[in-house]
DNA sequence: GTCTTATTGAGAATGTTTGTCAATAAGCCC
DNA sequence: GGGCTTATTGACAAACATTCTCAATAAGAC
């Protein structure tokens, strides 16, 4: 038996770009807003492209998605593993929150009702100081 | 000055049938799920009538709507003023979760960060007893 | 360079949600 | 009860984000 060669992945210009775009976004993007950015800087990448890798990004753990009032999904660039989002609904600027204890409590809730494999989403919304 | 009559409601058979039928439903389900039941129980309502009533119970604090991850909106019928929600992803059981605590914590981390008129979306996942 | 096959991009297809608009019927006054 | 006004309805057609399809391309390995 050969050791199967199915399931590499491989580094390629698009993938780069989008992954940068989305370093360089502020806040939450959608995938159509990335589009656009890359096409307005020259390229000529996909829109099926960027939701792949959007898509593939948030798998991977490195880029968090959240869905939008208005049914877009929205993602960002993140470093750390595990954390949680204070938002601006203007300006859209989003601040990075920890809170260890809010997982406990998550778990534990979760536990106490006899729920297994417990998860959570929580989001913080808020108008930033800059847009008062 | 007369009193305007513009912006009064009518109470219809649909509207009352959606109402009826978010009651019964045990956990959250979205508006195409409502209308078939609805149509499976002899009902002739329209799509687009569970979509608008379902929107104005939420309006209304009459029903708590929710993000699912296959991009579709769905809806269950709440008493009480603010609350959370325990969810089951298999059967979509679903539990009341109240913590005065995390209100608490939500809106003080808000305000330390400079935002104002904070709000939060917290939810809670996992397996529940019945379905292990 | 050659070969294999993951990836791409253009467009079609899907599925949810919203808009349109003539027909209907709630609530109200008599 | 019989009419009037207009909110509401339902069938259908957009609008919308997202996924699928598939021939053409190119990344990585030898
Ligand atoms: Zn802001
Ligand atoms: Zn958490
Ligand atoms: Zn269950
Ligand atoms: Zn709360």
């Amino acid at each position: 038996m050969t050791t199967p060669k199915t399931g590499s992945k491989r580094n390629t210009p698009q993938k780069a770009a989008v992954k940068h775009a989305l370093g360089e976004a502020k806040g939450f993007v959608s995938a159509q807003q990335l589009h656009q950015t890359l096409k307005n800087h020259g390229s000529t990448i996909g829109l099926a492209t960027v939701y792949r890798t959007l898509a593939d990004l948030a798998v991977a753990g490195e880029a968090d998605s959240l869905q939008s009032k208005d049914s877009e999904v929205l993602y960002r660039a993140c470093t750390t593993s595990h954390h949680h989002h204070l938002i601006c609904r203007e300006c859209g600027l989003t601040l990075e929150i920890e809170a260890e204890k809010l997982e406990k409590w998550a778990d534990q809730v979760a536990k106490e009702r006899g729920f297994s494999q417990p998860s959570h989403n929580i989001d913080i919304f808020g108008i930033c100081a800059a847009c008062q």
